[in-house]
DNA sequence: GACCAAGGAAACCGATCTGTCTACACTTGA
DNA sequence: TCAAGTGTAGACAGATCGGTTTCCTTGGTC
């Protein structure tokens, strides 16, 4: 058994090349020549591309939750400061080197059929990074935390959009300054 | 003459195609099947698959804003009534049976480098839109007009993202409701 | 009637796509 | 020692990609 198994190489290139290039314009060949591994061994683990494309999606909703969570948790102790330190996250994410938006976002464009099974993790994406907000809204005592979660869960996508199609890396701020007009509104009745 | 000219008649057909499936996965020959041309024709009025995105882009920014214009004054009389009619034509926008996210979202996905020509388009179609909310504001007399037209137009974006990612068909009913908080606060001082 | 631009149909080009297959090397456990 | 499993390298298949070219028809215009 490698250190890293094959799968999880394959699928940590084709991650990279997915989210800098699209799903459509990568190509197998691509994907096994950076991964370093035998086409034969990549459809060993994925019966097709389609296949590989679910579980890099499945595989970047872990990743990137995780890191939302524990980057958001670091920076905020309290509950109510978690739902700020929340967009300070987003910032974070907004400069990095590699940002190109929300891959799930990209994905849903180019699957742009709701029932597509790859535009499906997208939507579950959304609504389990919503749920996280929403827990952090009901320990803060929010009056209605779905509501506020939702609200604050726009009000990021927005802001994703704003930097990646116009390039605004400041979008997180706009974002954060609009989020804590919710925030205190649901705090204060 | 004709009545409409073969290259109104390609882009038309390649608007509608690129809209519902993409980019890289709609390919020439689907596009001069639909739009009943040939190869030659196509290739006579746009030098490139590219020039013709392209074309096919400030096509739909032109036809896209149009009907937002026409809808959010058509529905609004005042100026602040505009601000808040601007989310009923989103509204409207969402529920089309064609409906399938912004096409300059979209765009920007598959083209997801800022200097690519195609993404500059996308990221100049978002600033025209940003600029007739701030034209907007400024009849009605908004404190900071250009700060409320950045803040709806962020709600509108995250609004779009929840209609096309998750389906969600009422997305466009919170949005207004959010963006109203930021027109009263931009009203009363 | 001569000319010409525009378009249509379709062959063709080289490249690339996803996916299959063969041949061979290496490790590991029985 | 041998069999099985897993890997590599890469040829190959058949389709499709963007784009070019050839040949032919059509519809005006002088």
């Amino acid at each position: 058994m490698p250190a890293i198994s094959k799968r999880e190489q394959i699928i940590s290139h084709a991650l990279t090349l997915f989210y800098q290039h699209g799903f459509n314009a990568t190509g197998i060949d691509k994907i096994i020549k950076d991964a370093g591994v035998s086409k034969k061994t990549l459809y060993n683990h994925f019966h097709s591309k389609d296949e590989l494309i679910l579980a890099t999606l499945r595989k970047r909703d872990e990743l990137f939750r995780n890191n939302l969570m524990r980057e958001t948790e670091r920076l905020g102790h309290t509950p109510r400061e978690r739902l700020s330190t929340l967009f300070d996250a987003v910032h974070a994410w907004f400069n990095e080197a590699t940002f190109s938006g929300c891959m799930f976002i990209n994905a849903s464009a180019e699957f742009s059929e709701l029932e597509n099974p790859n535009h499906l993790v997208c939507a579950e994406h959304k609504r389990l990074v919503r749920d996280y907000i929403k827990s952090l809204a009901q320990q803060a005592n929010a009056s209605d935390p779905e509501e506020l979660a939702n609200q604050l869960n726009l009000i990021i996508e927005g802001a994703i959009v704003n930097a990646h199609v116009e390039g605004n890396k400041d979008a997180a701020k706009r974002a954060k300054v609009m989020g804590e007009v919710f925030i205190n509104m649901a705090m204060k009745d």
